[in-house]
DNA sequence: TTTTAGCACTTAACTTAATGGAGTGCTAAC
DNA sequence: GTTAGCACTCCATTAAGTTAAGTGCTAAAA
């Protein structure tokens, strides 16, 4: 356990803060003036020289200044740094970009995105409470004729997902009311974890009762519940990835870049909802192509409708301070805002 | 009006050859191994001094090798090279990814836009046959309770385009069944284009007899309608920009990357359907962003089904001559595909 | 008239050397 | 414990020199 003096504490903070503010490795002659306190060069080249003992910063070579190592961040992270209450300008952002009229989840959870990407010039995930355990308020089947049917899947919190099949033969409406009956019946009301389950147990049995030949329509129920239960991240600002990248590699680029698109492995980067905001850096992140990156993730709460999550992927070098106070900001307003939304549709 | 002797269009292609493939300018020994007549160093220079005032060809500086202008380009594209016969390999790539089932043509359109930006590593749009010259075959409008209405759209060619709407109170399938009525009375059979015309005038006027109020009814028809009406290209190989790109700009790539997903400029840019296959070399695309990359642009013929588009954009110095093959037989597998696939929902 | 050998010339790209500046570690004095 | 002073290290920049590729031009050959 690393215990620093006052002093040291400071020096730490501010060489944190000259390297994210100018991009290069800090003097001893720097700090002289910005310290509080007087001291002179030679007893901070001192004091550095212990910090850097203790790994938490860094030289790039024997006479270069000193750069904050992962070790060091980490120990600002943890021990130093104070969130920066949120500037009132990006607060009234916020609530005004929220403040609209949204018509589904799916679109306030996908803009907070871009709001936050546009705000920190970075890259951000959303995720939007899970919604297994929405509840299943309603399934259509509406046949389009040509050999097509829609089927819709309606949940308690106004969440629509749809999805067209192409089948063999017309049919009819009538001949789809029994369907449509059972699952009113049996299914209607309950979370959609619990459909699920059901759908690999009992509902076959059953609704071989109301069908001659139910596995087809098994298929088109499950697609669409499956479709509905799986989860989404949102990304945005993905250009932005080009304002603080270090890489100039277009095939390291490449990588990253398609990184953004496959949602399982930004599922694995960023992980379940957790406590609160947690800050990942450098190698912390499980992913090797982000072991340049910061990656601050917060899980948002709305009471019963689950959690959801927010992230931010920037420079190792980035104003944490204020990056955190943004982050639970948002996380805030976000919530409040789903649960506007939820409470809406529970009229 | 540039006329060449056969030994300086042969001293011009090879000199495009050697550069698309090395990317380095070309000097005259290395051309006195290439070209199939006999000829010293010293004659190639003054076939290329020629070249240059003609302006077929520039130099970097005083005494480097040469490469092909613009106009050089063009001059090789229109008047020397000849369209390569498609690989056997890729001719079977393309049938074998286009002969899956489909079970929309949007689907078919947005992955040729994927396979041939695999085969030709570069980046390709596709832009499906116009949308307003299919016919509405159905409409519905689904209540989903909660105060929302899903609308569908159905058009003869198994197109479907839905959209969900919230609305101030609940409504029942009873109260919307006049209107379904009446629009298919009305207007199933039409060209979406003519829907849409009549829709800014006959239209609202008769619907009164049907609603007390048809205006809410009649945003909501119109939004679906008009989606469905738009055209949208499909982005294929988005990433491949980093493999062509000159720029090392990050804030330059960032403008051309954010460009690809602006449907409308790329529509600007790559222009309504045309002739057969068009090749535009730097600065004849009408984009700045685009000034230092060629573009090939092809329109495929679906009958009565309206016209399509596929084009390549590619760097300007690209093989030409294989890119054109391919996207010749690229326009016929996909214009027989579509065509199978209309004929199929015309049964 | 066309082609070619030969040569002087140009330029980019690379290597080497020299210089200045920022910053450090260490020592000895305060 | 702190500080002044100094030798030392390393990067960055500039300058100079070298090489290799390629050209244009001239005069001779075909």
């Amino acid at each position: 356990m690393i215990t620093l003096t006052e002093r040291q504490s400071l020096i730490l903070k501010a060489i944190v803060r000259d390297y994210t503010e100018g991009g290069n490795p800090v003097g001893s002659k720097a700090l002289v003036q910005e310290l509080p306190m007087k001291v002179s060069s030679a007893t901070i080249r001192n004091e550095m020289a212990h910090l850097e003992d203790l790994g938490l910063i860094v030289k790039t070579h024997l006479s270069s200044g000193r750069m904050p190592s992962i070790k060091g961040y980490r120990y600002y992270v943890d021990h130093i740094l104070k969130p920066e209450k949120v500037d009132n300008k990006d607060l009234k952002v916020i609530q005004h970009s929220l403040g609209g009229e949204f018509h589904k989840i799916d679109e306030i959870v996908a803009q907070s995105a871009d709001i936050l990407s546009q705000l920190t010039s970075y890259t951000t995930f959303t995720l939007r409470p899970e919604l297994k355990h929405s509840r299943l308020s309603g399934f259509r089947l509406v046949p389009l004729g040509n050999h097509q049917v829609m089927a819709i899947l309606v949940t308690n919190n106004g969440d629509v997902e749809n999805q067209t099949f192409t089948i063999p033969t017309d049919i009819t409406g009538d001949e789809l009311e029994p369907v449509v009956r059972f699952i009113d019946d049996q299914l209607v009301g309950l979370p959609l974890q619990d459909v699920l389950a059901k759908l690999q147990s009992e509902i076959p049995l059953k609704l071989a009762h109301y069908l001659q030949n139910p596995d087809g329509f098994l298929d088109i129920f499950g697609s669409v519940l499956s479709k509905a239960a799986s989860e989404r991240f949102y990304v945005g600002g993905k250009l932005n990835l080009f304002n603080y990248t270090s890489k100039q590699d277009p095939q390291e680029m490449r990588s990253l870049y398609s990184l953004l698109d496959q949602t399982d492995h930004i599922a694995d980067v960023i992980g379940p909802p957790g406590q609160h905001i947690q800050v990942r850096i450098g190698n912390e992140i499980t992913n090797d192509l982000l072991k340049d990156y910061s990656l601050i993730t917060a899980t948002y709460d709305v009471d019963q409708h689950g959690q959801g999550m927010i992230a931010l992927l920037g420079p190792t070098a980035m104003p944490y301070s204020r990056m955190i106070g943004l982050m639970g900001a948002f996380q805030r307003e976000l919530a409040r805002k789903l649960l506007d939304y939820y409470r809406y549709f529970d009229e």
